[in-house]
RNA sequence: GGACAGUUGGGUGAGUUGGCUGAAACCACAUCCCUGCUAAGGAUGCGUACUCGUAAGGGUACCGAGAGUUCGAAUCUCUCACUGUCCGCCA
């Protein structure tokens, strides 16, 4: 959630920001003056509330000194039914402006380029050289079949379409991956951890899910639960409504979950092969810092991903998203894109993003700075999405007979 | 899933004849004082959120969550959640 407070006194300069992101100003308008509406009617209710207290202690000092309450009891009760519609309209303000807020995206940084969608994102560097083939190198789908490594069709049968099953050596190289990434960022000081992979609705809109993006989610039918999308939902909401202590941060979690995720408004969108499935593995890094550490261990976070490719030989660059193609919580963010060969450009295949403040804002989590309580921030990324690199390794490591070699760092995994 | 018990501030834990308890006491923590070290002692402070105020200092809400009874509820009623124990089931 954005910081109300900043919207409604620097108003100008919220709404550029906004803008930047995609947003109508109209909506900020709106929401700007729904803040103010709630307070005006909060400070009334608030009034009357204390008056209406005032009175009732009152009713004890006149028991005891057994003075008539009649009089008394008729002007609390007049006070009462004022109370209630008073209730009624900071409850509609109260409900009308979470509705708009909660479906408020983050600020963008100031350095986060403008631009419109994913044309506009902004090349960074790029590392290690794609190889040269002298063949055409085949797309994962056509490797995975020659090898015997996806199974589409049954993983379609157990599910439904966008779920395959990993079968023998591409299984176990899944395996190995998880254990590979988890390992490198634990040398990098990260806790591991290993976490529910469903969560209930107040985590999921502490993280920003909820209740934008719910048709995004499959829900557990009957209970206020959900398959997570990422792992950063459950590793950023272990400290949901927690006040920690400043010398606690930073806090560096990993963990490695299944991801579920509906895909709605993709269909079309890479429908063959595993690029894009309702469920894929992913290991997560998710970062709990004071804002002063928060671009730091940002940076930290891109470079120990970028690692991990460049540890596998996988060629990829890094792009800084414009502000248009960025997420609904993230106040800057920079992806790792793969090199696919066989598809013959690069693929996302990690997102580092800093939500600043958005995320704690809404999941309450907090550091005690001195006395004051301080919102903290919280970043996640991923190192590494496990089944797109799975793809990097079929294209990269291909050769021309279709069969595919295991890159050096995992061969002790295997 | 069934039965019973419980859910209070960072922790332990009082408070269940409704008002004087937003909450005793102890511990932890912070600042200060004293003691040459160490051990110990003393004073004060110490929940969260929102809100009014330059500030000092006020106001409102919160004793698992929600609803209700009442002039007034941590204290009474209902619903739900969670925890514990026993039973059932089970990797």
């Amino acid at each position: 959630m954005i910081d109300l407070k900043y919207l409604q006194k620097n108003f100008d300069e919220a709404s550029a920001k906004l803008v930047k992101k995609g947003v109508d100003e109209a909506i900020l308008e709106n929401l700007k003056e729904l803040f103010a509406t709630l307070k005006s009617a909060n400070a009334t209710l608030e009034e009357a509330k204390a008056e209406q207290n005032r009175m009732s202690k009152l009713f004890g000092e006149y028991m005891r000194e057994k003075k008539d309450i009649t009089k008394l009891k008729a002007e609390v009760n007049a006070k009462k039914e004022e109370i209630v519609e008073l209730q009624a309209t900071a409850r509609k303000a109260q409900e009308a402006l979470e509705k708009v807020a909660l479906a408020m995206p983050n600020f963008p940084d100031d350095s986060v380029p403008v631009g419109a969608n994913e044309d506009d994102n902004v090349e960074i560097k790029k590392v290690l050289e794609p190889r040269e083939f002298d063949f055409k190198p085949k797309e994962h789908w056509e490797l995975a079949e020659l090898n015997g490594w996806i199974d589409f069709e049954r993983g379609v049968k157990l599910a439904k379409s966008r779920f395959s099953v990993l079968r023998g050596e591409s299984a176990r190289l899944e395996r190995a991956l998880i254990n590979f990434f988890l390992d490198v960022n634990r040398q990098r000081g990260f806790e591991e951890v290993c976490v529910p992979f469903i969560n209930n609705a107040t985590m999921l809109q502490g993280t920003g899910q909820l209740p934008k993006f719910e048709d995004d989610l499959f829900k557990i039918d009957g209970e206020d639960l959900y398959l997570i999308p990422t792992a950063e939902v459950p590793l950023t909401n272990l400290y949901n409504d927690e006040i920690l202590t400043a010398k606690e941060l930073p806090i560096l979690l990993t963990g490695y979950t299944p991801c579920f995720r509906k895909e709605a408004g993709s269909a079309g969108r890479d429908t063959r092969g595993m690029i894009r499935q309702h469920q894929f593995d992913k290991v997560e890094m998710v970062a709990i810092t004071t804002p002063h550490q928060s671009e730091e261990i940002f940076k930290m976070m891109v470079e120990n991903a970028s690692d991990i490719l460049t540890q596998l030989g996988l060629p990829h660059r890094l792009v800084e998203l414009c502000g248009g193609d960025l997420g609904f919580s993230a106040s800057t963010t920079i992806d790792l894109e793969v090199w696919l060969p066989g598809q013959n450009k690069y693929r996302e295949i990690s997102s580092i993003s800093n939500t600043r403040d958005f995320q704690a804002r809404r999941a309450k989590i907090r550091y005690k700075d001195g006395k004051k309580n301080v919102l903290v921030n919280t970043l996640n990324g991923s190192a590494l999405a496990v089944g797109r690199t799975l793809v990097a390794i079929m294209e990269n490591y291909q050769n021309e007979d279709g069969t595919v070699e295991i890159p050096e760092v995992l061969k002790k995994y295997m």
